[in-house]
DNA sequence: TCGAAATTTCGACTATACACGAAATAACAA
DNA sequence: TTGTTATTTCGTGTATAGTCGAAATTTCGA
């Protein structure tokens, strides 16, 4: 991952609604989420939601489906793993005090499984 | 971190400039780099890199200190490991396909150290 | 085929972010 | 004190992001 795909990635997250968009499809799972459950969850306007959606699917963020008259949206692990690679990387030019703590957190969850 | 602080920590990095300031000031480790130096090496005015600074500042991600005339940035470890938290918090409600990964990367380049 | 539901696209308006020049502030040396 | 270096603050112009209403599109049931 390059810087500039980097910061698309980071400004698609940058913002209170899509933000939130992001955390709700994640929990989701795989099954992912229609858009209109979303807008209703969040209380955003569906067009508002999807111009939202939109960007967080450009940044590689989210994928989505259509389901009849639905569109639903899942989480695109791939896309994340690769910001938080990239974040995590700089850390790694000899500063474990960022990436050890975060080594136990991610590993302790992951453990739970 | 509850969200509102993480959209301000994500808008913070979401920024050609800015990102590559903080990674920069990560990389040059506890000592950190003054201001003048930044703006030089990245080619940036000196009163535009000063608000991109103030930005960083703010968002928790860098710290900075008085040294004779210059200003010494430095990054703010615990600030970066709360943004990483955050977001990998997300992945560890039954989705280990993102931090299984992260732990990989976060252990292997920590354990180097 | 007609109408309703779900979502997206379009166009316009408003707010906010960004960059820059000029001036102010802080520290130090002569 | 005076001048110089390093950085920040201020004011302004411009571009971009965000929101919304209205209309278009897609799908499906009657």
């Amino acid at each position: 991952m390059l810087l500039p795909e980097a910061v698309e990635a980071l400004s698609a997250l940058a913002h209170e609604h899509r933000l939130a968009v992001f955390r709700l499809i994640i929990r989701a799972g795989a099954g992912g989420l229609p858009a209109g459950e979303i807008a209703r969850e969040l209380d955003v306007l569906p067009n508002t939601l999807s111009s939202h959606l939109t960007i967080l699917g450009h940044a590689g963020l989210i994928q989505s489906r259509r389901n009849g008259r639905s569109v639903i949206y899942s989480a695109d692990y791939n896309g994340m793993r690769t910001l938080l690679g990239f974040l995590v990387a700089d850390c790694c030019d000899g500063h474990p005090e960022i990436c050890a703590p975060l080594a136990e957190v991610a590993q302790s969850c992951c453990a739970s499984e």
